[in-house]
DNA sequence: CCGCGGTACTGGGTGTTGCTATGTACCGGT
DNA sequence: ACCGGTACATAGCAACACCCAGTACCGCGG
């Protein structure tokens, strides 16, 4: 993927983590290789932490410290009641997007 | 719109006005006021202005200044060869994600 | 026993992008 | 003469994903 790709993951990242953690709880190194397997190839490491911090930050999501067998203790995020709304508006602005793109791609208007 | 739509613009904003052009020729005030038409009621004007100053840098479109009879010169856009390859390159790459998203949002995994 | 690779998290600095705010300029109607 | 609508430009800001380097914990092979 390149420059526009990673462009256009601004915010919806966000939104997919939020996804994500709303089927299950997860941690960071989990998180980034589930989304490397499917397809977000290129997915920096780092991006994943900063984005669960930030998250964290603003409250929507819980955090436990689980210890590891092959390592340093994971940090397993769940999903709150304030992730799962930010979540449901998520979904909204994105069908919205969704709507309008469809729209332009068919050629309507 | 709030915090989270605008940053979910971002990258897609250009694909959308790339799509815009790919229709037919517009200039800036125009192209502003359709998409505040169609939805993206919160969008800066002089977002669009920075964004075909940067798309016309990469040498995505031709411009033709055109006198307006209600106001200064227009300056009409139209999408070249170049931006008819990058449009597509978008496409590609927001089918994608779309791809991936409805799969999360149906649960599939 | 010690390095090495895999696991797991952290933090500083960079570039792109959309927004805010402001300014310029042209025109017609009152 | 002024005001509002048309039309463009741009300097400064914040958010986000990236790059890169570092820390730490573990088991295994030499």
């Amino acid at each position: 993927m390149g420059r526009q790709d990673t462009e256009m993951l601004k915010g919806v990242l966000e939104g997919i983590v939020l996804a994500i953690l709303a089927s299950r709880p997860a941690y960071g190194y989990e998180i980034t290789a589930r989304l490397r397997e499917q397809g977000f190839t290129d997915l920096a490491e780092g991006t994943i932490y900063a984005l669960l911090v930030r998250i964290e930050q603003r409250g929507l999501v819980d955090v436990e410290k689980v210890p590891s067998e092959k390592g340093p203790p994971r940090k397993v995020y769940s999903l709150n009641a304030q992730g799962r709304e930010s979540l449901t508006e998520f979904w909204r602005t994105w069908s919205f997007l969704v709507e309008r793109l469809e729209r332009l791609h068919d050629g309507k208007e």
